[in-house]
DNA sequence: ATTCGTGCAAACCATTTGCAAGAGA
DNA sequence: TCTCTTGCAAATGGTTTGCACGAAT
């Protein structure tokens, strides 16, 4: 998988550094999106700013997406490197479930059509209280 | 409309003040989600700190709620005022379309139930090149 | 060697907080 | 009148920018 990110790195003619490297480990050595502190404090020798500015970057190569999960924006592994899900997250215990709807996806699909769009992004969070909390 | 809005301040024993009014209305009189600066602009003569407060306190009373577009937070008049939707909108021309789809509330349901939530809240936008745009 | 990326410092902008004065019930 | 709200000022926190040094190709 490093590799694979290696090769999108050439391509894009960008240069594969130790920071850029340490912060996509950290992103596939978590399970749920993360914000910009957290990826900083798992990553104190790297400058915050080099955590902006390789967020941004790998927003641009589709190795990392935008998530909006609840207040603040948090950041996951893109299609390439995790499969594409939509999240279910509890508001109590803030459990947070993956989810794949084949049926959702098509959905989005049949609501483009009908209005002659052609969709190239979209997003999909449902929050609610899972079975232990409610 | 204004009446109705009067009633869930009375009931929340909340005062129903100028600025709060003159916010209300900048949000009925537009037909897309707002931001806080936005909002901080049409109505110059608020305090923007009044602006959030405002906001928190509306979103409290499910008067208005909050909406993901893009990158930035926005703001826009909630299901009792305005029914629910989605937005479907256009990267290049940023033409806005508000969608109604009861099969996709069918589909957050049963999602849930699979998963045994009890959803309360959920979000879902799409976003792609209109019919003019492609 | 050359260009790209990083860290540092400072600027910038959005949001929050404390408090005294003013407005609504 | 009494309490809730507002505006102001200042603090806070997140994000961006400019620049010189260091690292990758």
């Amino acid at each position: 998988m490093e590799r694979e990110l290696e090769v999108i790195f050439a391509r894009a003619s960008r240069r594969m550094t130790t920071p850029r490297k340490e912060i996509f480990r950290v992103f596939q050595n978590s399970n749920e999106p993360l914000s910009v502190a957290t990826i900083s404090t798992q990553c104190s020798n790297i400058d915050r700013t080099s955590v902006y500015r390789t967020i941004e970057l790998f927003i641009q190569l589709n190795v990392v997406k935008p998530v909006q999960l609840g207040w603040r924006q948090r950041y996951e592994l893109a299609d390439p490197f995790k499969s594409h899900h939509h999240h279910l997250s509890c508001t109590k215990c803030n459990q947070l479930v993956d989810l794949q709807s084949s049926q959702f996806e098509n959905i989005v699909g049949t609501i483009a059509k009908q209005h002659g769009f052609v969709v190239t992004d979209h997003t999909f969070e449902m929050r609610g209280l899972c079975s232990d909390c409610r």
